[in-house]
DNA sequence: TTGATAATGATAACACAGTATCATAATAGC
DNA sequence: GCTATTATGATACTGTGTTATCATTATCAA
């Protein structure tokens, strides 16, 4: 990836100003207002070579593909909504101490938290 | 499935005395000891009963395919290891509160926590 | 013990997400 | 503006995990 084209400029700015992490058929839908006719191999193509450039990163759910965020934020967590199915970011409040409920022997590395229930649009319905 | 057959007998055992989530290859071989000869199609025959029968649970963990657990036990996390990739049940500590740290209007109905790490086995080397 | 039929094992088929192919279009150095 | 070459879009293909098919085997009520 060495040229500068309308289709990652889209992408890269769906990503950006989503706020919240995106599959791809998202990050297709949210791009082509930039870039009309965008392709879902171009989609791909550009997930990755974002994601080598560090500029996004990955966001692993159980049980469903990955979706992408802008890279360089803050550690936080997610929030999915189980009506709609978006996936938002939560900041702020973290794990307490895991050590009490750790078996003898085990050593953290890391840790994530996913939050379900329903995002502010669906809790009204 | 109205029968009780060896396999599914082998199958129910080694998953019960596992401990942890078995995913199906995982089941596969904790299994042949007492059902030899089991085939893949049946651990993920009496995986769907007794998923259905509800003796079993399904674990999603991000970018796996599924797990499985004993059912009926108390609220519990899980550990994953980094080096032998298995996973483990973590007793105990919860999430502090979450609201502070949601999105106006975001209604909470569940939470699950992946800690990643090394177990006591693998940390040792 | 027998016989109806449910369950099994081998493997073909499937679904889904992601990748490769390739002709065409767009970029950017000159 | 030209031209070399990278990127694109359409779509074929792949890989992984799971399910369907079907001939054979095992279960269990009579």
């Amino acid at each position: 990836m060495q040229r500068d084209t309308s289709q990652r400029r889209a992408i890269r700015r769906a990503l950006e100003e989503a706020g919240r992490p995106l599959g791809a058929l998202e990050v297709l839908e949210a791009s082509k207002g930039d870039a009309p006719g965008l392709g879902i191999a171009t989609v791909y193509r550009n997930i990755k070579a974002l994601l080598k450039a560090k500029e996004i990163s990955e966001v692993q759910l159980p049980g469903e593909p990955p979706r992408y965020e802008a890279a360089g934020k803050d550690h936080h967590h997610h929030f999915r909504c189980s009506r709609c199915e978006k996936v938002f970011e939560l900041g702020g409040a973290c794990l307490p101490d895991l050590k009490g409920s750790l078996p003898r022997g085990f050593k953290v590395v890391s840790h994530e938290v996913l939050v379900h229930g329903l995002c502010a649009v669906c809790a009204k319905k």
